[in-house]
DNA sequence: ATAGATGCAAATGTTTTGCAGGAAA
DNA sequence: TTTCCTGCAAAACATTTGCATCTAT
């Protein structure tokens, strides 16, 4: 049950930083786990506001940092502006219909054995990228 | 004289377009045209200032959107937040140091085919993409 | 003369912060 | 009972818009 191990790991986390377990945190916590991922700060918002009426967007936000802190969800940042937040799981990129808005990953090792060809050509020492492919996918284009 | 060519196709496309060619619009594209690339809007408002004291960001801003609309810039979004614009030419990808901010373009067609590769596994046909490393340039790690 | 441009101030939209009151340890 | 949280309102920040005024044509 991957929901327990991330719930506890985030509880150790808690705990070894002297923060506190609140109602509001779990909540936080239940929503983003049940996401397919790559949810927007404002979609959480609306889906803990169902059970937790008066949570307020500050939580939700401090929430998701915290998240991260403890290495459990990703801050990914997309053209349109808005941060959505993913599972932390093995590296990846994206594909993104720019017309339903689906995200699909996808990981090529060729790709990133290229990028440090490249790098290494500028004396670049890579830390992280960005690779986006922006365009339509199966459904959103029936003439394919 | 590349800036005489861009400055007639600006005019050219302020005719086809019954717009008006102005002292701001001229003074932006001046400020745009000898900047290396890359340039902010508020780099871009600053240094138009300095010989045009009462421009606004409005106007900046607006003339921008009108380069673009023209074809002359492009803007891009990196991991900042902060919309820079470039001069439009052909297809590239960028390496941005974390340190100094430095920018560098690169053109891989390795990994655009690969691109095309993977969208088509995923019946995905690509309109655009970005593609960015991030990391420290030469100047920024000299323990290379 | 008149369509279009400008610049100010105010609005936008997302995310963050200050602060007084509330809850976990 | 103290430390940490919460939620509200307000701020931040880059960019955009409304509007009255000004200007290129």
């Amino acid at each position: 049950m991957p929901h327990e191990v991330e719930q506890r790991s985030l509880s150790q986390y808690l705990e070894d930083h002297n923060l506190k377990q609140t109602r509001q945190r779990e909540a936080v916590l239940e929503v983003f786990l049940d996401a397919t991922g790559h949810i927007t700060g404002e979609e959480i918002y609306n889906r803990v506001r169902k059970q937790h009426e008066n949570i307020g967007y500050t939580t939700v936000y401090r929430t998701m940092k915290l998240l991260c802190e403890a290495g459990l969800a990703v801050e990914r940042h997309f053209d349109d502006g808005i941060t959505r937040y993913e599972i932390e799981h093995e590296h990846h990129d994206h594909l993104v219909c720019l017309r339903c808005g689906k995200i699909i990953e996808f990981e090529c090792s060729m790709i990133e054995s290229a990028q440090q060809d490249i790098a290494s050509r500028y004396g670049f020492r890579v830390l992280r990228h960005r690779h986006e492919l922006y365009g339509h996918c199966k459904d959103c284009e029936p003439e394919a």
